[in-house]
DNA sequence: CTGGATCCCTCACGATACTG
DNA sequence: CAGTATCGTGAGGGATCCAG
């Protein structure tokens, strides 16, 4: 269970000491969503072996960074969550989810989507500047996974599941990528079916201008100093 | 070459992909201090064998992270630096150096202090608010590690080697931590001799208000539902 | 059914030596 | 200086099994 160090005194490598192995940060990432049982983790986590999500939590809860907690009778399970220590992680999350995602090609064949994957994608490419005043929601499906979206003046709850009243359900498959990294406009969207609608259909411009994904900067070429 | 994938269309599982493998991190921070050749990185990353090093610098560099450049005549030499998409990673690495820091007990055996490590742990240690309307220079030795700091007015800069014009010379060895997390006072660690000083000892003063350590948070204990 | 533990196999990693 | 080559080890992957 020894965590392999880098050999320096130093709190970066000490922190990738902690949560730089394989798996680790996807499990914080899932629990910085809300607390889970060892079976929403594995199946949140796809592939990840049994044996490795049990060494991974403890390795987390030893450094202090996940809890492991016996709910009440009702339905006697462990649930594991977030310390405070473990929950400051979450900006770091959202910005590394933020620069991977501009690097996002198309999805590979054996990718999946996951729940946790989706509801912290929307809280990583949120634009609370554009949503000033705004007080509406939506509803998401992406295959089987659903997920509603509130927004409430410059700030955002994402969540799981469906949202009956939701002001605007929106069907959409890849295409949702296209509208946030802005390959592809909302109305074009409409247009060629890549999105079905229901609901208030001028308010997929709204949405789109609540959630964004920066392009690639440019690499300047090479300098090729003669 | 390949990267170990996670299955899940992800932004956040794509950075993993592609940052997350040992010692690539590492890399970044030593890199994200300047260009530097092969030898260099090898030097500053205590026991990475060099056939790791070959693999990382590879791909990073097939990932649009770090480019390998050939310097002009006088020096014929390759360096690596980052892109412009590897420097966004700035954020992110001062966020983990600040957060692991807060963990950092003493250090172990066998750990030692690289240059670039101590640079960036006084850039994700400094803070601004306190430098407002300071103006003034630093040169630290830990060992022979040593490196200079300019502060201007709510900006610094840190920098490897001596600064002859230091206004103050600090020399010290795990003292600094317990200056920065505030275990010990600047006062005390004068007294004690833990810290032995070159030019305005008052300055010391100064320095322990620019860069701190915060606290790990407390764990607040099992809220055990009856 | 949840929450793991145990087994075996493979490949990435680590140490060392060597080369253009 | 800037890597390649070789080889041993141990962490990760995958399946199966077990206790409450």
């Amino acid at each position: 269970m020894k965590a392999r160090g880098y050999g320096q005194y130093c709190g970066f490598a000490r922190a990738l000491e902690v949560i730089g192995e394989r798996w680790s940060m996807l499990v914080i990432r899932d629990l910085l969503v809300g607390p889970k049982r060892f079976t929403d983790l594995h199946r949140g986590l796809p592939g990840i072996p049994t044996n490795i999500l049990t060494s991974r939590l403890k390795e987390l809860e030893e450094a202090g960074i996940v809890r492991r907690r016996a709910l009440a009778r009702p339905e006697r399970a462990i649930v594991y969550e977030l310390t405070e220590y473990g929950a400051e992680l979450e900006d770091i999350v959202i910005g590394l989810g933020r620069w991977g995602a501009k690097q996002l090609g198309d999805p590979r064949p054996d990718e999946v989507v996951t729940i946790d994957s989706m509801i912290t994608a929307f809280r990583t490419t949120f634009q609370p500047n554009a949503a000033k005043g705004i007080h509406t929601s939506f509803e998401l499906r992406m295959g089987d996974v659903v997920l509603h979206i509130k927004v409430d003046d410059g700030r955002i709850e994402v969540g799981a599941g469906p949202l009956a009243d939701a002001q605007l359900k929106i069907e959409a498959g890849p295409a949702i990528k296209a509208l946030l990294n802005r390959e592809m406009t909302a109305v074009e969207a409409i247009k060629s079916g890549a999105v079905g609608l229901t609901g208030n259909k001028k308010l997929l411009g709204t949405f789109v201008d609540l959630f964004k994904i920066d392009p690639m900067p440019i690499t300047k070429s090479d300098a090729r100093a003669g």
